[in-house]
RNA sequence: CGCGGGAUGGAGCAGUCUGGAAGCUCGUCGGGCUCAUAACCCGAAGGUCGCAGGUUCAAAUCCUGCUCCCGCAACCA
């Protein structure tokens, strides 16, 4: 409870972005859920912190910056204003805004760290496993390719490295205890499951905390060789931003926020925040966070986005073409509770035009348009009610109740299906009351103005609801409708807008409605656009040589090799006569090949392109005296030879003319 | 037998835990209405609830087996 205002405080967080690249609308719908439960809970009077922020260490950072050229803080600095960008473009009401270079946040972590090594929860020890010294890797045994690096195919030998691990198994029996005993603490609750299954009853693994083979990170202040991992790093935000000092100075924003109401993540990363942040939290001897929301994912057409797809779709395409309502709209109800929620161009314009422009745009629009043709634009309460009134009353008043009850379960997309139906049914009274037939009888007038008055109110009160999730249209609506948000406590109940008020003139359209094709038209360029910045993001990292469609591809130079070293290699033509599916892989075939007088069996990765009836018959070239290897299990005792074009579309080597099996190839 | 999620009218989903008349939104078709953004309201068609067994008076729901899809992991000779 807070001192000065006596409301209770709601603390809430979103993950904090990742900055190796500009978010994509599955990442944005993160802060506009949360941006969403944080303006209810405003809404319904808790005093809210709401924060969120940006993750900017680490090696794929590091790395990133590198092949731009340019200093990893430089590169996170625009990273970052760019994710702020989006963030404030979605309209979202956070308190704090966290960056993981931040010099406070930094100076907290390293303080934590020492403490943690102090009180022996973080011992020194050695990383144990297969070293690459070309590479600067290490590989467990599972990893080594045929004994060697996977990445360069060279000789690995065993070493040590020295890191620093956390007891994570001290802390395990109490963090089962913890979750046993609070069944809402992991939401949705199958991934609790999950978590206990796979990770907790098993036996958890004392964790490595720190890393010597790059730098861009919190150093660890004895020991500066190190830097912190990231994941201790990240987690701490959630209390570092608002104030808390690990040698007990927290400040009183830590002191009134912490434990934290609800951590608002992507279901990804559940296991770092139901296992890791808490135990971290109890070796800090602090409270554990009273929820974790796992949520899902936004699947581009059932896909997961990526750029090289080609198919990412962003905030700000979809707000230019939309507007930030629209946009906040479609991903807040096209959200499921558990499961990963679909999200195609058609199917935003068929949302936006059913729900936003049909429904609400459209109900906003004719009450008022009948209000001033009819009354001069004065709604008056005269108080001649009819049956019919009932229902609508009926329904208005209970939305306020069941949109909380839907918000209480962090069920978002159902909470706006609830005012969505005080919508609804108000449409269905305007046909059921015909205010342009009570419009030609003057008897009736009183009776009309009556009608005008209840639709007016039903939507006030829809509106009021509407404003944590479309926040700009909730005012939209209130400023036509010449009134104001009203407030939570009163939603309950009809009647409150003031008789007499007279509405705007000039009713405003709310979301026009929009032609798909049109739309789809817009959305190539967008798409044509994307690609040329993805190949140009690709050419500026070096990892895509600047291609001219004339010459065709080139690739990366490889080292000279002598003539002896060319004889070295045995290529003949194989004749394939039998080919199935390797029953354990997606991407492999396993083909029998004769090659003269004796069959070898080979593996090849190219499922994808030929199918096992097409390869039997085929002649291919082969290389026949690589040393065999065992793939997902299958034994392969040589290589198929394909080109390959810059798409990964393969094509196998044929003999030009029909030449025997076992032909020598040279 | 690597781990996990899923399969419900044309599309997207709810319902499955706690068996008891198959539901919602969109689309389609028909009708009504004209205040409104060709919007709104009413009605209809359309489903062997992935397949096959089993339990039960009763199964989308519980049990067993199988198929397919999607993530992750592994692997792409």
């Amino acid at each position: 409870m807070c001192t000065n205002c006596n409301k209770e405080k709601y603390y809430i967080t979103t993950a904090i972005a990742y900055t190796s690249g500009k978010p994509h609308i599955g990442n944005t719908y993160e802060i506009v859920l949360a941006d969403s439960i944080a303006r209810f809970k405003r809404q319904e009077g808790y005093d809210v912190y709401f924060q969120t922020g940006t993750d900017e260490h680490g090696q794929k950072i590091q790395e990133k910056a590198e092949k731009l050229g340019i200093k990893p803080q430089e590169f996170v600095d625009q990273m970052a204003g760019e994710v702020k960008r989006i963030w404030d473009r979605m309209n979202s009401s956070y308190d704090g805004f966290v960056r993981t270079t931040d010099k406070d946040h930094e100076e907290q972590v390293v303080k934590i760290f020492k403490k943690l090594y102090e009180q022996g929860d973080i011992y020194k020890g050695a990383y144990e496993g297969m070293y690459c010294t070309p590479c600067e890797s290490f590989w467990t045994e599972s990893q080594l390719v045929d004994g060697k690096c996977p990445d360069c195919g060279r000789d690995v030998k065993p070493a040590k490295e020295e890191a620093y691990f956390f007891k994570m198994s001290k802390y395990a029996d109490r963090l089962i205890e913890h979750i046993n005993s609070h069944p809402e603490f992991i939401q949705p609750v199958s991934r609790k499951n999950e978590m206990m299954n796979n990770f907790l009853l098993p036996g958890l693994q004392d964790l490595c905390v720190s890393r010597t083979s790059f730098d861009w990170g919190v150093t660890v202040g004895f020991d500066p060789k190190h830097v912190v991992y990231v994941w201790l790093d990240a987690l701490t935000n959630y209390i570092t931003k608002i104030g808390y000092d690990a040698e007990g100075n927290s400040s009183e924003l830590f002191n009134k926020n912490w434990p934290a109401d609800l951590h608002l993540i992507g279901k990804d990363i559940i296991r770092f925040h139901t296992i890791y942040w808490p135990i971290f939290l109890m070796a800090l001897d602090l409270p554990l966070p009273k929820q974790v929301f796992g949520h899902p994912w936004l699947l581009q057409g059932g896909e997961k986005m990526s750029k090289s797809k080609g198919n990412v779709i962003y905030a700000d395409d979809m707000v230019d073409l939309f507007g930030v309502d629209a946009t906040r709209y479609f991903v807040l109800h096209e959200m499921p509770f558990d499961n990963d929620g679909i999200i195609t161009w058609e199917l935003v314009v068929e949302r936006l035009n059913s729900d936003l422009a049909n429904i609400l745009g459209n109900l906003v629009n004719r009450t008022i348009s009948m209000c001033n043709k009819y009354f001069g634009g004065i709604v008056t309460k005269t108080g001649v009610e009819e049956a019919v009134d009932g229902e609508l009353k009926a329904v208005a008043t209970a939305a306020r109740d069941n949109v909380k009850a839907k918000m209480d379960d962090l069920r978002v997309a159902d909470a706006i299906s609830e005012v969505f139906t005080v919508l609804r049914r108000s449409n269905k009274y305007i046909d059921e009351t015909e205010p342009w037939v009570l419009a030609k009888d003057e008897e009736k007038k009183e009776r009309l103005s009556e009608v005008l008055y209840n639709l007016t109110e039903s939507i006030t009160i829809a509106a009021s609801l509407l404003y944590s999730f479309l926040p700009e249209t909730a005012e939209k609506i209130v400023s036509q409708l010449n009134t104001e948000i009203r407030d939570f406590e009163c939603l309950n109940q009809f009647g409150l807008y003031e008789s007499g008020n007279k509405v705007t003139e000039q009713p405003e359209i709310l979301f026009a409605r929009l032609d798909v094709k049109e739309i789809m038209e817009k959305v190539e360029e967008i798409r044509n656009a994307q690609r040329a910045e993805f190949e140009a993001e690709q050419r500026a990292m070096g990892e895509m040589p600047a291609q001219d469609e004339e010459t065709g591809i080139d690739i990366e130079p490889k080292e000279e090799i002598s003539y002896d070293d060319f004889m070295k290699m045995q290529f003949q033509v194989g004749e394939i006569i039998a080919c199935e599916a390797v029953s354990k892989s997606k991407k492999l075939l396993c083909s029998q090949v004769r090659i003269g007088s004796q069959v070898k069996q080979i593996v090849s990765g190219i499922r994808k392109y030929y199918a096992p009836e097409d390869m039997v018959g085929k002649k291919v070239m082969v290389l026949v005296n690589l040393k065999p290897a065992k793939l997902a299990g299958v034994l392969s005792e040589g290589m198929l030879l394909c080109a390959e074009d810059e798409n990964g579309e393969l094509a196998l080597m044929v003999p030009e003319k029909n030449m025997p099996a076992g032909a020598e190839i040279c």
